[in-house]
DNA sequence: GTCTATAAGGAGATAGAC
DNA sequence: GTCTATCTCCTTATAGAC
């Protein structure tokens, strides 16, 4: 193989062990299998990272700073807040069925980390990352359209996030795609009930929320 | 170690290994690693099974068949549908909660299953009793308190079953069990507004599903 | 029927030639 | 720097004593 440079080895490999994750799932992504997907030699590897569970802490760093949630981006003007928030659902729902295996190594990918001493507090960055990102997003959808969260914008958020997430796993589960978006249909609108016109001067609290029930945190 | 039957065998090491499997992961339930914990001696398990691929899909078989569902069954009579779903929901989020390593294991086994080429029907069925379960309370609860339905049944379940893995989902990622029952608040009035009384002679259609996207089906 | 001992192969990691 | 060849350990599975 010809001379690279030990970053640029680093990303390939990287690159090569997502694919073959997203082929064969983790516990086929051996260093000879990613080698192998790489064109490299196995001892490439071991000249590139210091094991294997190094490559996998650099791996999952990467896919958490880099997730593409730019489905989401694809904000109309000029429409309700519900069709905002159902059109941005429906593109995050169209990236996902035009790439599971995509989304079910993000999947994989925390289930490794929540059984990975060293790397259990990933996932929790990574789902406060969703929600800034989708936070974001409602901002400004809610802004564009002239409407105020009668919640606190993170809860909202969480709301989505745990949507999105389940409609995708129930996709992967079943895969079927029409009723994922029937789903999503209904969500988009009690997602939008969540918000009330800005310019109502007394807040109308048409939601029922009595009492949260005191649950401990655990300690992930 | 004493005589026993072949069913009971299979038995000890099927609950064995879903106990490896909740406190260390797939990857770490070894046949020695499940024998151990079963106390018997590795022979055993091949006397048992022919292999641990064989064990593996009658373990995934076996918590499909028996998932408890059970959480949800604490309906309480004389409340609104509202707080029929709300209890229904803090029920459930409270089990997983207590035993999160059950929750955990079974999406990792769903995992397991999808990436086994023989397995990956069982996901479909496994969430098509979800659906079945979560139907017959909901259908229920509206019952029991003068309500029906506006959609189709079936669809109020797969977002229930949305949000339920969604919020489970989060919580294992972050251990944020408060903000777990927040969300459920405001599910379950995102729920009830999927219906409305009984008596009410023309049908309000309140919410707006304006047209669902033509997404096709893929191939499981 | 149940055990110990072992076969056969795949895994991560490294030595040492070039 | 990159390779081939190899070390060592751990895996599933089985043979054969009792």
């Amino acid at each position: 193989m010809a001379r690279m440079s030990a970053t640029d080895r680093r990303s390939a490999l990287l690159e090569a062990a997502f694919r073959v994750i997203a082929a064969e799932g983790v516990s086929a992504a051996t260093t000879r299998a990613i080698v192998a997907e790489a064109g490299m030699s196995l001892a490439s590897f071991h000249y590139a990272f210091t094991s294997r569970d190094e490559m996998m802490r650099e791996l999952i760093r990467h896919v958490i700073e880099n997730q593409a949630v730019a489905a989401f981006s694809s904000l109309r003007y000029g429409v309700d807040l519900r069709t905002a928030i159902r059109d941005g659902l429906q593109a995050f729902f169209a990236v996902v069925v035009a790439d599971p295996a995509h989304e079910q190594t993000m999947f994989e990918l925390m289930q490794y980390s929540l059984r990975t001493p060293e790397l259990a507090q990933l996932p929790r960055e990574q789902y406060s990352g969703y929600r800034n990102a989708v936070s974001g997003l409602l901002e400004t959808a809610a802004a564009d359209t002239g409407m105020s969260w009668l919640l606190p914008l993170d809860d909202v958020a969480r709301m989505v996030v745990a949507m999105t997430d389940g409609i995708t796993l129930a996709w992967l589960a079943d895969g079927d795609a029409a009723a994922g978006s029937r789903v999503i249909e209904f969500a988009a609108t009690s997602i939008a009930a969540l918000a009330q016109p800005i310019d109502t001067p007394s807040p109308v609290i048409a939601l029922q929320h009595p009492h949260v029930t005191d649950t401990a945190e655990n300690a992930p």
